[in-house]
DNA sequence: CGGCTACTATGACCGGTGTCATAGTCGATC
DNA sequence: GATCGACTATGACACCGGTCATAGTAGCCG
Protein backbone atom coordinates (compact mmCIF):
# COMPACT_ATOMS: atom_id res chain seq x y z
CA UNK A 1 0.00 0.00 0.00
CA UNK A 2 1.46 3.48 -0.29
CA UNK A 3 2.68 5.52 2.69
CA UNK A 4 3.81 8.86 3.05
CA UNK A 5 2.91 11.95 0.84
CA UNK A 6 -0.56 12.61 3.19
CA UNK A 7 -0.11 14.67 6.23
CA UNK A 8 1.26 13.76 9.25
CA UNK A 9 -2.32 13.18 10.26
CA UNK A 10 -3.41 10.91 7.81
CA UNK A 11 -0.38 9.01 8.04
CA UNK A 12 -0.80 8.11 11.50
CA UNK A 13 -4.28 6.82 10.99
CA UNK A 14 -3.08 4.94 8.68
CA UNK A 15 -0.44 3.40 10.55
CA UNK A 16 -2.29 2.55 13.30
CA UNK A 17 -4.94 0.78 10.72
CA UNK A 18 -1.35 -1.08 9.35
CA UNK A 19 -0.72 -2.14 13.00
CA UNK A 20 -4.03 -2.93 14.41
CA UNK A 21 -4.43 -6.04 11.71
CA UNK A 22 -0.44 -7.02 12.34
CA UNK A 23 -0.99 -6.89 16.22
CA UNK A 24 -4.31 -6.24 17.07
CA UNK A 25 -5.41 -3.35 19.10
CA UNK A 26 -4.54 -3.22 22.87
CA UNK A 27 -0.65 -4.70 21.68
CA UNK A 28 -0.89 -1.42 19.44
CA UNK A 29 1.04 1.39 21.29
CA UNK A 30 0.44 5.43 20.73
CA UNK A 31 3.94 5.75 20.34
CA UNK A 32 4.27 2.84 18.09
CA UNK A 33 1.70 4.36 15.79
CA UNK A 34 3.65 7.36 15.88
CA UNK A 35 7.12 6.17 14.96
CA UNK A 36 5.57 3.98 12.39
CA UNK A 37 4.19 7.24 11.29
CA UNK A 38 7.25 8.97 11.17
CA UNK A 39 5.23 11.67 13.14
CA UNK A 40 5.84 13.32 16.13
CA UNK A 41 4.93 11.82 19.65
CA UNK A 42 3.44 15.37 20.61
CA UNK A 43 0.97 15.45 17.36
CA UNK A 44 -0.76 12.39 18.77
CA UNK A 45 -2.89 14.55 21.18
CA UNK A 46 -2.78 17.40 19.23
CA UNK A 47 -4.62 15.50 16.64
CA UNK A 48 -6.66 12.98 18.44
CA UNK A 49 -7.71 14.93 21.88
CA UNK A 50 -9.97 11.84 22.09
CA UNK A 51 -6.95 10.02 22.83
CA UNK A 52 -6.68 5.83 21.38
CA UNK A 53 -10.07 5.08 21.30
CA UNK A 54 -10.23 8.14 18.45
CA UNK A 55 -7.54 7.12 16.87
CA UNK A 56 -8.56 3.56 16.77
CA UNK A 57 -11.88 4.40 15.28
CA UNK A 58 -10.76 6.42 12.60
CA UNK A 59 -8.46 3.77 11.89
CA UNK A 60 -11.10 1.48 11.48
CA UNK A 61 -13.54 3.83 9.20
CA UNK A 62 -10.73 4.27 7.03
CA UNK A 63 -10.47 0.89 6.55
CA UNK A 64 -13.83 0.25 5.70
CA UNK A 65 -13.87 3.42 3.47
CA UNK A 66 -11.03 1.68 1.70
CA UNK A 67 -12.81 -1.68 1.50
CA UNK A 68 -15.56 -0.11 0.24
CA UNK A 69 -14.13 1.60 -2.71
CA UNK A 70 -11.68 -1.46 -3.36
CA UNK A 71 -15.37 -3.00 -4.84
CA UNK A 72 -15.85 -0.60 -7.58
CA UNK A 73 -12.38 -0.64 -9.02
CA UNK A 74 -12.55 -4.64 -8.68
CA UNK A 75 -15.79 -4.58 -10.57
CA UNK A 76 -13.38 -2.19 -13.39
CA UNK A 77 -11.06 -4.70 -13.54
CA UNK A 78 -13.27 -7.03 -14.40
CA UNK A 79 -14.39 -8.10 -18.22
CA UNK A 80 -17.61 -9.72 -17.56
CA UNK A 81 -18.21 -9.18 -13.89
CA UNK A 82 -20.06 -11.79 -12.03
CA UNK A 83 -20.76 -12.26 -8.35
CA UNK A 84 -18.07 -15.33 -8.44
CA UNK A 85 -15.73 -13.28 -10.07
CA UNK A 86 -15.82 -10.16 -7.76
CA UNK A 87 -15.74 -12.61 -4.81
CA UNK A 88 -12.35 -14.14 -6.06
CA UNK A 89 -10.90 -10.78 -7.12
CA UNK A 90 -11.85 -9.63 -3.47
CA UNK A 91 -10.05 -12.90 -1.87
CA UNK A 92 -7.40 -12.44 -4.35
CA UNK A 93 -6.00 -8.99 -2.63
CA UNK A 94 -5.21 -11.21 0.32
CA UNK A 95 -3.96 -14.66 -1.54
CA UNK A 96 -1.46 -11.76 -3.13
CA UNK A 97 -0.37 -10.15 0.06
CA UNK A 98 0.04 -13.10 1.74
CA UNK A 99 2.02 -14.42 -1.08
CA UNK A 100 4.26 -11.26 -1.29
CA UNK A 101 4.89 -10.32 2.45
CA UNK A 102 3.27 -13.22 4.55
CA UNK A 103 1.06 -13.92 6.81
CA UNK A 104 2.00 -11.53 8.79
CA UNK A 105 -1.22 -9.06 9.07
CA UNK A 106 -5.49 -9.22 8.70
CA UNK A 107 -8.26 -8.00 8.78
CA UNK A 108 -8.34 -4.50 10.64
CA UNK A 109 -11.81 -4.09 11.33
CA UNK A 110 -11.54 -7.94 12.70
CA UNK A 111 -9.09 -7.13 14.88
CA UNK A 112 -11.26 -4.18 16.22
CA UNK A 113 -14.12 -6.37 16.82
CA UNK A 114 -12.51 -9.07 18.65
CA UNK A 115 -9.82 -6.94 20.49
CA UNK A 116 -12.65 -5.08 22.10
CA UNK A 117 -11.08 -3.33 25.34
CA UNK A 118 -11.69 0.43 24.14
CA UNK A 119 -15.52 1.54 24.49
CA UNK A 120 -18.41 0.58 22.81
CA UNK A 121 -17.78 3.24 20.05
CA UNK A 122 -14.92 0.60 18.49
CA UNK A 123 -17.43 -1.19 18.21
CA UNK A 124 -20.01 1.11 16.56
CA UNK A 125 -16.87 1.92 14.26
CA UNK A 126 -16.45 -1.94 12.94
CA UNK A 127 -20.38 -1.93 12.43
CA UNK A 128 -19.71 1.04 10.02
CA UNK A 129 -16.90 0.07 8.50
CA UNK A 130 -18.83 -3.83 7.75
CA UNK A 131 -21.60 -1.56 6.29
CA UNK A 132 -19.82 0.80 4.34
CA UNK A 133 -18.11 -2.05 3.12
CA UNK A 134 -21.21 -4.25 2.11
CA UNK A 135 -22.96 -1.69 0.77
CA UNK A 136 -20.75 -1.51 -2.55
CA UNK A 137 -20.87 -4.81 -2.94
CA UNK A 138 -24.72 -5.80 -2.43
CA UNK A 139 -25.04 -2.46 -5.18
CA UNK A 140 -22.55 -4.53 -7.05
CA UNK A 141 -24.84 -7.85 -7.03
CA UNK A 142 -27.99 -6.42 -7.95
CA UNK A 143 -26.01 -4.81 -11.52
CA UNK A 144 -24.97 -8.27 -12.19
CA UNK A 145 -28.53 -8.93 -12.10
CA UNK A 146 -29.41 -10.75 -8.23
CA UNK A 147 -32.36 -9.81 -7.18
CA UNK A 148 -32.34 -6.93 -4.65
CA UNK A 149 -33.83 -8.86 -1.74
CA UNK A 150 -30.91 -11.38 -2.37
CA UNK A 151 -27.89 -9.15 -2.91
CA UNK A 152 -27.56 -7.80 0.43
CA UNK A 153 -27.71 -11.65 2.10
CA UNK A 154 -24.96 -12.64 -0.89
CA UNK A 155 -22.89 -9.48 0.41
CA UNK A 156 -23.37 -10.55 4.15
CA UNK A 157 -21.95 -13.93 3.26
CA UNK A 158 -19.48 -12.81 1.09
CA UNK A 159 -17.76 -10.87 3.80
CA UNK A 160 -18.28 -13.36 6.51
CA UNK A 161 -16.93 -15.88 4.48
CA UNK A 162 -13.90 -13.65 3.36
CA UNK A 163 -13.15 -12.50 7.25
CA UNK A 164 -13.34 -16.25 8.60
CA UNK A 165 -10.95 -17.36 5.44
CA UNK A 166 -8.70 -14.76 5.99
CA UNK A 167 -8.52 -15.33 9.81
CA UNK A 168 -7.68 -19.68 8.79
CA UNK A 169 -5.55 -18.64 6.65
CA UNK A 170 -3.27 -16.79 8.92
CA UNK A 171 -3.56 -19.26 11.78
CA UNK A 172 -2.38 -22.05 9.57
CA UNK A 173 -0.34 -20.30 7.54
CA UNK A 174 -2.06 -21.69 4.06
CA UNK A 175 -3.71 -19.31 1.94
CA UNK A 176 -5.92 -22.98 1.16
CA UNK A 177 -8.86 -21.80 3.42
CA UNK A 178 -9.29 -18.92 0.97
CA UNK A 179 -9.36 -20.52 -2.43
CA UNK A 180 -11.36 -23.36 -0.83
CA UNK A 181 -14.26 -20.31 -0.04
CA UNK A 182 -13.58 -18.80 -3.88
CA UNK A 183 -14.20 -22.01 -4.88
CA UNK A 184 -16.82 -23.90 -3.14
CA UNK A 185 -18.56 -20.09 -3.04
CA UNK A 186 -18.60 -18.90 -6.75
CA UNK A 187 -20.63 -21.01 -8.23
CA UNK A 188 -23.45 -20.09 -5.75
CA UNK A 189 -23.03 -16.84 -6.36
CA UNK A 190 -22.68 -17.22 -9.77
CA UNK A 191 -26.33 -18.85 -9.58
CA UNK A 192 -27.67 -16.38 -7.95
CA UNK A 193 -28.12 -13.78 -11.19
CA UNK A 194 -31.55 -13.14 -12.61
CA UNK A 195 -32.13 -15.51 -15.53
CA UNK B 1 -21.36 -23.52 30.06
CA UNK B 2 -20.08 -25.41 32.93
CA UNK B 3 -17.60 -23.77 35.35
CA UNK B 4 -15.89 -24.87 38.52
CA UNK B 5 -15.63 -28.71 40.11
CA UNK B 6 -12.71 -29.56 38.36
CA UNK B 7 -8.96 -28.57 39.38
CA UNK B 8 -7.73 -25.19 39.40
CA UNK B 9 -5.36 -25.64 36.85
CA UNK B 10 -8.43 -26.60 34.58
CA UNK B 11 -10.70 -23.95 36.20
CA UNK B 12 -7.99 -21.57 35.16
CA UNK B 13 -7.74 -22.76 31.16
CA UNK B 14 -11.23 -22.44 31.00
CA UNK B 15 -11.33 -19.18 33.02
CA UNK B 16 -8.55 -18.26 30.38
CA UNK B 17 -10.32 -19.07 27.37
CA UNK B 18 -13.73 -17.21 28.43
CA UNK B 19 -11.98 -14.05 29.12
CA UNK B 20 -10.10 -13.88 25.80
CA UNK B 21 -12.63 -14.58 23.76
CA UNK B 22 -14.78 -11.39 25.42
CA UNK B 23 -11.77 -9.10 25.49
CA UNK B 24 -8.86 -10.50 23.32
CA UNK B 25 -5.73 -12.11 24.31
CA UNK B 26 -3.37 -8.82 25.38
CA UNK B 27 -5.99 -7.41 27.16
CA UNK B 28 -6.50 -10.14 29.65
CA UNK B 29 -3.57 -10.33 32.56
CA UNK B 30 -2.83 -12.91 34.59
CA UNK B 31 -4.20 -11.95 37.66
CA UNK B 32 -7.34 -11.84 35.67
CA UNK B 33 -7.32 -15.26 34.79
CA UNK B 34 -6.64 -16.24 38.47
CA UNK B 35 -9.42 -14.12 40.26
CA UNK B 36 -12.11 -15.58 37.47
CA UNK B 37 -11.24 -18.55 37.97
CA UNK B 38 -11.48 -18.36 42.15
CA UNK B 39 -7.73 -19.71 41.94
CA UNK B 40 -4.81 -18.58 43.73
CA UNK B 41 -1.94 -16.30 42.31
CA UNK B 42 0.66 -18.27 42.95
CA UNK B 43 -0.81 -21.19 41.14
CA UNK B 44 0.02 -19.87 37.99
CA UNK B 45 3.30 -19.77 38.31
CA UNK B 46 2.86 -23.53 39.61
CA UNK B 47 1.14 -24.95 37.04
CA UNK B 48 1.97 -22.82 33.96
CA UNK B 49 5.51 -22.46 34.46
CA UNK B 50 5.63 -21.16 30.74
CA UNK B 51 4.19 -18.10 31.64
CA UNK B 52 1.26 -16.63 30.04
CA UNK B 53 2.07 -17.81 26.75
CA UNK B 54 1.35 -21.72 28.04
CA UNK B 55 -1.83 -20.56 29.28
CA UNK B 56 -2.71 -18.60 26.03
CA UNK B 57 -2.13 -21.64 24.32
CA UNK B 58 -3.59 -24.60 26.45
CA UNK B 59 -6.49 -22.05 26.43
CA UNK B 60 -6.90 -21.99 22.83
CA UNK B 61 -6.12 -26.11 22.41
CA UNK B 62 -9.01 -26.51 24.80
CA UNK B 63 -11.25 -24.49 22.80
CA UNK B 64 -10.59 -26.35 19.72
CA UNK B 65 -11.38 -29.83 21.41
CA UNK B 66 -14.13 -28.07 22.73
CA UNK B 67 -15.66 -27.89 19.00
CA UNK B 68 -14.40 -30.67 18.19
CA UNK B 69 -16.25 -32.24 20.49
CA UNK B 70 -19.30 -30.42 19.88
CA UNK B 71 -19.57 -31.92 16.46
CA UNK B 72 -20.46 -35.21 17.65
CA UNK B 73 -23.52 -34.11 19.71
CA UNK B 74 -24.90 -31.55 17.46
CA UNK B 75 -24.78 -34.61 15.05
CA UNK B 76 -26.88 -37.42 17.98
CA UNK B 77 -29.32 -34.29 18.47
CA UNK B 78 -30.48 -34.44 15.22
CA UNK B 79 -32.79 -36.82 13.76
CA UNK B 80 -32.01 -36.78 9.98
CA UNK B 81 -28.34 -35.71 10.05
CA UNK B 82 -27.52 -33.01 6.62
CA UNK B 83 -24.92 -30.83 6.00
CA UNK B 84 -27.04 -28.05 6.21
CA UNK B 85 -28.88 -29.55 9.47
CA UNK B 86 -25.32 -29.47 10.66
CA UNK B 87 -24.37 -25.84 10.02
CA UNK B 88 -27.57 -24.70 11.43
CA UNK B 89 -26.83 -26.35 14.75
CA UNK B 90 -23.04 -25.02 15.15
CA UNK B 91 -24.45 -21.53 14.08
CA UNK B 92 -27.39 -21.85 16.26
CA UNK B 93 -25.38 -22.73 19.44
CA UNK B 94 -24.12 -18.81 18.63
CA UNK B 95 -27.20 -17.11 17.85
CA UNK B 96 -28.19 -18.76 21.20
CA UNK B 97 -25.79 -17.55 23.50
CA UNK B 98 -25.80 -13.99 22.09
CA UNK B 99 -29.83 -13.66 22.42
CA UNK B 100 -29.36 -14.75 26.32
CA UNK B 101 -25.64 -13.24 27.26
CA UNK B 102 -25.54 -10.52 24.64
CA UNK B 103 -23.08 -10.23 21.78
CA UNK B 104 -20.17 -10.11 24.46
CA UNK B 105 -18.07 -12.44 23.29
CA UNK B 106 -16.68 -14.40 20.03
CA UNK B 107 -14.74 -17.50 19.46
CA UNK B 108 -11.22 -17.65 21.48
CA UNK B 109 -9.24 -19.16 18.81
CA UNK B 110 -9.95 -16.12 16.67
CA UNK B 111 -9.10 -14.07 18.87
CA UNK B 112 -5.84 -15.64 19.80
CA UNK B 113 -5.35 -15.37 15.57
CA UNK B 114 -6.05 -11.98 15.15
CA UNK B 115 -3.99 -10.62 19.13
CA UNK B 116 -0.94 -12.79 18.16
CA UNK B 117 1.47 -10.77 20.53
CA UNK B 118 2.59 -13.96 22.30
CA UNK B 119 5.35 -15.68 20.07
CA UNK B 120 4.35 -18.26 16.95
CA UNK B 121 3.58 -21.20 19.38
CA UNK B 122 -0.27 -19.28 20.02
CA UNK B 123 -0.62 -19.06 16.19
CA UNK B 124 0.20 -22.82 15.88
CA UNK B 125 -1.92 -23.33 18.64
CA UNK B 126 -4.57 -22.07 16.86
CA UNK B 127 -3.75 -23.73 13.63
CA UNK B 128 -4.35 -26.94 15.89
CA UNK B 129 -7.84 -25.76 17.16
CA UNK B 130 -8.89 -25.22 13.65
CA UNK B 131 -7.61 -28.82 12.83
CA UNK B 132 -9.14 -30.38 15.88
CA UNK B 133 -12.72 -28.60 14.93
CA UNK B 134 -12.70 -29.13 11.18
CA UNK B 135 -11.75 -33.23 11.44
CA UNK B 136 -14.80 -34.14 12.92
CA UNK B 137 -16.89 -31.99 11.14
CA UNK B 138 -15.03 -33.10 7.32
CA UNK B 139 -15.98 -37.03 9.36
CA UNK B 140 -19.37 -36.29 9.40
CA UNK B 141 -20.00 -34.90 5.93
CA UNK B 142 -18.56 -37.80 4.34
CA UNK B 143 -20.89 -39.99 6.93
CA UNK B 144 -24.18 -38.04 5.50
CA UNK B 145 -22.50 -38.96 1.89
CA UNK B 146 -20.49 -35.94 0.59
CA UNK B 147 -17.77 -37.18 -1.74
CA UNK B 148 -14.08 -37.60 0.21
CA UNK B 149 -12.78 -34.19 -1.81
CA UNK B 150 -14.93 -32.35 -0.66
CA UNK B 151 -15.78 -33.39 2.25
CA UNK B 152 -12.65 -31.46 3.97
CA UNK B 153 -13.31 -28.58 1.47
CA UNK B 154 -16.57 -27.99 3.04
CA UNK B 155 -15.93 -28.23 6.79
CA UNK B 156 -13.01 -25.15 5.66
CA UNK B 157 -16.14 -23.60 4.29
CA UNK B 158 -18.18 -24.06 7.13
CA UNK B 159 -15.89 -22.82 9.88
CA UNK B 160 -15.12 -19.81 7.53
CA UNK B 161 -17.96 -18.78 6.79
CA UNK B 162 -19.30 -19.34 10.39
CA UNK B 163 -16.46 -17.81 12.38
CA UNK B 164 -16.95 -14.68 9.67
CA UNK B 165 -20.31 -14.21 10.76
CA UNK B 166 -19.52 -14.93 14.59
CA UNK B 167 -17.22 -11.74 13.63
CA UNK B 168 -19.91 -9.16 12.12
CA UNK B 169 -22.53 -10.62 14.35
CA UNK B 170 -21.19 -9.29 17.27
CA UNK B 171 -19.70 -5.83 15.49
CA UNK B 172 -23.17 -5.32 14.21
CA UNK B 173 -24.63 -6.52 17.75
CA UNK B 174 -27.26 -8.56 15.41
CA UNK B 175 -27.36 -11.97 14.57
CA UNK B 176 -28.43 -11.53 11.09
CA UNK B 177 -25.26 -12.39 9.73
CA UNK B 178 -25.33 -15.65 11.10
CA UNK B 179 -29.17 -16.16 9.81
CA UNK B 180 -28.09 -15.32 6.86
CA UNK B 181 -24.96 -17.96 6.49
CA UNK B 182 -27.16 -20.29 7.60
CA UNK B 183 -30.00 -19.78 5.27
CA UNK B 184 -27.44 -19.10 2.08
CA UNK B 185 -25.49 -21.78 2.59
CA UNK B 186 -27.54 -24.54 3.80
CA UNK B 187 -28.83 -25.23 0.43
CA UNK B 188 -25.09 -25.88 -0.90
CA UNK B 189 -24.20 -27.71 1.17
CA UNK B 190 -27.37 -29.94 1.47
CA UNK B 191 -27.02 -30.27 -2.58
CA UNK B 192 -23.35 -31.71 -1.94
CA UNK B 193 -24.61 -35.30 -0.69
CA UNK B 194 -23.79 -38.04 -3.49
CA UNK B 195 -27.16 -38.90 -5.26
C1' DC C 1 7.89 44.11 15.87
C1' DG C 2 4.05 41.84 18.87
C1' DG C 3 0.82 38.60 19.12
C1' DC C 4 -1.61 34.71 17.88
C1' DT C 5 -2.38 30.07 16.27
C1' DA C 6 -0.83 25.57 14.76
C1' DC C 7 2.14 22.28 15.72
C1' DT C 8 6.15 20.01 18.07
C1' DA C 9 9.07 18.41 21.90
C1' DT C 10 9.89 16.22 26.35
C1' DG C 11 9.46 14.80 30.67
C1' DA C 12 6.69 13.16 34.44
C1' DC C 13 2.96 10.52 36.39
C1' DC C 14 0.13 6.65 37.56
C1' DG C 15 -1.66 2.42 36.76
C1' DG C 16 -1.13 -2.05 35.15
C1' DT C 17 1.64 -5.90 33.10
C1' DG C 18 4.25 -10.46 33.46
C1' DT C 19 7.62 -12.42 36.14
C1' DC C 20 10.55 -13.56 39.93
C1' DA C 21 11.84 -14.59 44.81
C1' DT C 22 10.84 -15.81 49.13
C1' DA C 23 8.26 -17.57 52.70
C1' DG C 24 4.37 -20.02 54.28
C1' DT C 25 0.82 -23.85 54.61
C1' DC C 26 -1.00 -28.28 54.18
C1' DG C 27 -0.94 -33.30 53.89
C1' DA C 28 0.92 -37.58 53.27
C1' DT C 29 4.61 -40.84 54.15
C1' DC C 30 8.14 -42.89 56.64
C1' DG D 1 6.98 -36.13 65.08
C1' DA D 2 10.16 -35.16 61.14
C1' DT D 3 10.71 -34.76 56.22
C1' DC D 4 9.52 -33.90 51.86
C1' DG D 5 6.68 -32.56 48.09
C1' DA D 6 2.85 -30.07 46.26
C1' DC D 7 0.62 -26.04 46.47
C1' DT D 8 -0.35 -21.25 48.19
C1' DA D 9 0.58 -16.43 49.61
C1' DT D 10 2.58 -12.02 49.03
C1' DG D 11 5.54 -8.58 47.98
C1' DA D 12 8.94 -6.56 44.87
C1' DC D 13 10.86 -5.75 40.49
C1' DA D 14 11.38 -3.81 36.00
C1' DC D 15 8.86 -2.33 32.32
C1' DC D 16 5.59 -0.20 29.34
C1' DG D 17 1.05 1.82 28.54
C1' DG D 18 -1.84 6.18 27.80
C1' DT D 19 -2.30 10.62 29.34
C1' DC D 20 -1.29 15.15 31.22
C1' DA D 21 1.51 19.38 31.70
C1' DT D 22 4.59 22.43 30.23
C1' DA D 23 7.64 24.55 27.28
C1' DG D 24 9.28 25.39 22.82
C1' DT D 25 9.20 26.42 17.76
C1' DA D 26 7.41 28.02 13.14
C1' DG D 27 4.76 30.79 10.45
C1' DC D 28 1.34 33.95 9.42
C1' DC D 29 -1.23 38.44 10.14
C1' DG D 30 -1.90 42.73 11.86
Amino acid sequence: MKQAGRGPRERMVFSAAQLIRRNGVTATGMREVAAHADAPRGSLQHYFPGGKEQLVNEAVEWAGRYAGKRVARFLAELEHPTPGGLFAAMAAQWTDEYAADGFTAGCPVAAATVDCATGDSTRQAAAAAFAAWRAPVAGALTDMGVPADRADSLATLMISTLEGAILMARAERDERSLTTAVRELGPLLDAAVRP
